[in-house]
DNA sequence: AAATCGGGGCC
DNA sequence: GGCCCAGATTT
């Protein structure tokens, strides 16, 4: 038997029951792949859970407002993945009578929907031969083939591609897709991978040379920049400050709070000194009272976050700033260091 | 072709 | 602390 062969053998023994497997529903197929990019199956499932039961089809979500739908995705990451939903869902309403396409060449058109996404799709939804190649499908593949070219380089993705497309089971391309991703995500794993009890170790080239700890082979090509937030906590009766975010940064479009941000992690006495700190707030050195600095680690950034409580009210107001009854937080997108602090002093 | 976009789990 | 996760988009 051979390789793609044995691989579904072992996914028709071993398979998880995950939830978006028991249906061709491309919306739903649609929903769990968008919420499965660079995120595990156990930190996804939940929201996979709320946003189906929230919307339970592409109609009710293209109706939704952005606002709920970042809301929703809060604390999952990557929040252009659900804004991109949004616009598509809406573009699937106007231009395809809110039936999802389920053809590769089409879904690839989509916002939010690559190489990777269109091929799960069209194959789960409709059988089409599309290939997958994601994380999974790297590691496996450079393994058992003995593939060094660096998975993140410059011809990989076509290298990579072609084997997958050339293995793929044109009788049933879904479940080979799913049998690749479960094995990679199961067995062979980035580290400790099952090789005492893999079906294809004979074959493997990593097992016959000892190679699973550096194949693939991954370029690590990662700027990580420092960044230094001052939050500004000023509250008027039960009513809080809040600013929205954005389009060009971190946390586009999401709320957080009046922030001054500096180069360098400054003492309070030369933060308040500085000018855009008194444009804003004036004097106020002598009722403030300040956290401890919070790190918040991000894939290229590296925050030092702090919060600033202040008894006055600012002597100018920023256009993105407005206040809001503290029980209107639960509608407000929030990003997980700001929910953090607004959830331990408002105890939401 | 390279940079950017979150947050969490594992080692 | 580094690596990885059912990647896509922007520059």
């Amino acid at each position: 038997m051979d390789f793609a062969a044995e691989l579904l053998k072992w996914y028709q023994q071993n398979k998880r029951d995950l939830p978006w497997r028991n249906t061709t529903d491309a919306y739903i197929i649609w929903l769990s792949e968008v919420i499965l990019q660079q995120t595990r199956v156990e930190q996804g499932m939940p929201y996979f859970y709320r946003f189906l039961e929230r919307y339970p089809d592409v109609n009710s979500f293209a109706n939704a407002a952005e606002d709920d739908i970042l809301k929703l995705w809060q604390g999952l990451g990557y929040y252009s993945r659900g804004r991109n939903m949004l616009k598509t869902a809406r573009l699937v309403q106007q231009d395809c009578d809110g039936i999802f396409p389920t053809a590769y060449d089409e879904l690839l058109k989509l916002k939010g929907i690559g190489e990777y996404t269109a091929a799960a799709i069209s194959s789960f939804s409709a059988g089409e031969v599309r290939a997958v190649v994601d994380g999974n499908v790297y590691r496996v593949l450079a393994r058992y083939f003995g593939i060094d070219e660096p998975i993140n380089s410059t011809g990989a993705k076509k290298t990579f591609q072609t084997i997958a497309t050339d293995l793929i089971n044109k009788k049933m391309p879904g479940l080979h897709n799913q049998a690749m991703m479960e094995f990679g995500a199961m067995l062979c794993k980035p580290k400790n991978p099952g090789c005492g009890i893999c079906p294809v170790r004979i074959g493997c080239y990593a097992f016959k040379h000892n190679a699973t700890t550096y194949l693939p082979v991954k370029l690590k090509k990662l700027k990580v920049r420092e960044r230094f937030l001052n939050y500004f906590l000023i509250t008027d009766g039960d009513k809080i400050l809040m600013n929205k975010r954005g389009e060009n940064d971190i946390w586009a479009n999401m709320y957080d709070l009046p922030l001054i941000e500096t180069q360098t992690l400054l003492p309070a006495n030369e933060l308040f000194n500085l000018p855009e700190t008194k444009e804003y707030f004036g004097s106020i050195i002598n009722n403030t009272e300040i956290l401890p600095v919070q790190k918040h680690i991000l894939t290229h950034q590296r925050l030092y976050v702090r919060l600033i409580k202040l008894n006055t009210q600012p002597v100018k107001l920023e256009q993105k700033w407005f206040y809001t009854e503290v029980q209107n937080l639960e509608k407000l997108a929030l990003p997980k260091i700001i929910f953090i602090f607004l959830k331990n002093i408002f105890n939401l």
